[in-house]
DNA sequence: TTATTTTGTTAGACACGTCTAACTTTATAC
DNA sequence: GTATAAAGTTAGACGTGTCTAACAAAATAA
C-alpha cells in the first residue's frame, strides 16, 4: 500500500503528465509546494516501488503500474466530488478540498457505493472523466470555446480550470455544464465573444475565460 | 490543529474514560496497539498542548479542552456512521472502519451537511449519542436487558459492543434498534432469557448477549 | 563558446511517531 | 513486609517526509 504522501505525488505526477506531457522535478516541486531535494528523494522511493521511471536529470515518467494507481486515486477523488454535488447538495466550487481528503480513504465498498448511488457516472462535476475500476480513462475530445466560430451553438462539457474563484465567477454568470451557448460575434483584436445562453441574450465572454471552457457541438 | 495521530489518542482516551473511569498508560497502549513508551511520550506532548493532565505514574485524564476536542472527533465519527447507514445503505456492522477514517477529515461544511441531511440525529446506528457542535453529549440512561424482569416489554435502544461479529450475530437473529422485546422467562442458573419479538415468538438470548443490549421501557 | 541562470542532486539536519532495552516505581502475593 | 510481578519511564535508535546549504549538470544568453 502507498502512503498518503506517496499518493499525492502519484496524483500530481499523473495530472501534470496529462497537462504538459513532460514533467520535471521542478514542476512537481512547484505543484506540491515541496522543495526539490524532497521530490528527488521521493522519486527514488517511488522508482524502487516500480511506480516511476527515474533517471538523474531526466524527465519523470509514471510506469504503467504508477499510472494505474494514480488513476485509481483520481477515480476516488472524482467520484467523491460527484457525490458531494449530486447527493449532498454542495456547489461544484466547494468540493475540491473535501475530495482531496476523502480520496485517501481505503475502502473499496465506500467508493463502490458512491458509484452505485450516482448511477455509474462517467464524469465529475467539472466534466473531467472518472477512471473505471481498472484505472482506464476514456477522455472525450472536446474543443475550447475559444476555438469556435461565429454562428455556432455549442454545449458546455467541461471546465479546464477548477479553482474556486473561476467556478464562482461562472456561477455568477449562471454558466454550468450542459449549458447551450450561441456565439453571436467574436472581437478579432482580443478574442472577446458575444454570446447568448439561457435567458441571457447579450453576454460577453473574455478570451481568458473562453480558453478554459470545453464544449461540444450542440 | 491536532495531527491524525493525536486525534486517535484523544479519542481512545475519551472512550476508555467513559467505559472505565480511570485510564492508565497500559490501557491506552493496549487499546491503540502502541507500546507504552510511545504512549508516555505522546501524553507529554498532549499535556504540553493542555489536552491531557499528565503526571508520572498517575492515571491519565483529559482536560476540558481535551474532552471537547475528543467529543468533536466522536461527533464526526458517529455522524459518519449514521450517514453511511441512512443515506448510503450500509449495514450497521460495516460502518465502523470507514468512519474511523472519515472522522479525521477537516471540513466543518462536510459534517454539517451530513447532520442536516440526516435531520440532526441524536444517536448513531448503534444507539450511541452524537455530541453536539460544542462537544456536549446527552447520555440517556438505559438499562441492560440482563437487568430486566420477567413479563417486562422493552425497546432496544443501544448496543454496548459494536464489533462486526456481534452485530452480524444480531442481524442473523433480526435484532435491531427500536425492536420491542417481551421477556417470557429467565433461567436463574445462567441468566439465559426466553423472549419474543416481531415474528419470533420463541427465542433464547444468552446472558453474554443480554449484557450487551441496552433497553428502555416500551 | 564562454558566462550565467536554471534545474537537479548530495549531504546532513530535524520533527514526528514508532520501537527495544534497561531501569524505576507501584501493586500484588505470599 | 519482603519478594515478585506489573506498570511506567528514560534513553537511544529508526523510518518517513520534510528542510537548508553546497555542489553539479543542463539550458540559456551574451
Amino acid at each position: 500500500m502507498n502512503s498518503y504522501t506517496e499518493e499525492n505525488y502519484l496524483k500530481a505526477l499523473y495530472t501534470l503528465g496529462n497537462e504538459r506531457g513532460e514533467v520535471n522535478v521542478n514542476d512537481l516541486s512547484r505543484k506540491l509546494e515541496i522543495k526539490m531535494p524532497t521530490v528527488t528523494s521521493m522519486m527514488k522511493k517511488l522508482a524502487a516501488k516500480k511506480l516511476v521511471y527515474y533517471e538523474s536529470y531526466k524527465p519523470l515518467k509514471l510506469t504503467e503500474k504508477g499510472k494505474r494507481e494514480a488513476a485509481l486515486i483520481i477515480r476516488k477523488h472524482r467520484l467523491t466530488e460527484m457525490f458531494l454535488v449530486e447527493n449532498m447538495g454542495f456547489g461544484w466550487e466547494e468540493v475540491h478540498p473535501i475530495a482531496e481528503q476523502v480520496e485517501h480513504i481505503q475502502s473499496a465498498a465506500f467508493f463502490d457505493k458512491m458509484d452505485q448511488l450516482l448511477g455509474y457516472p462517467k464524469v465529475d462535476p467539472h466534466g473531467s472523466p472518472i477512471p473505471d475500476r481498472n484505472g482506464k480513462v476514456i477522455w472525450k475530445e472536446y474543443q475550447k470555446l475559444s476555438s469556435c466560430k461565429v454562428g455556432e451553438t455549442v454545449r458546455l462539457a467541461a471546465v479546464i480550470n477548477t479553482s474556486e474563484d473561476f467556478l464562482r465567477f461562472l456561477n455568477s454568470r449562471e454558466i454550468h455544464l450542459g449549458l447551450k451557448v450561441k456565439i453571436k460575434a467574436i472581437e478579432q483584436f482580443d478574442g472577446t465573444m458575444k454570446v447568448s445562453y439561457a435567458k441571457r441574450t447579450d453576454e460577453t465572454i473574455s478570451h481568458v475565460v473562453s480558453e478554459r471552457l470545453l464544449v461540444e457541438k450542440a
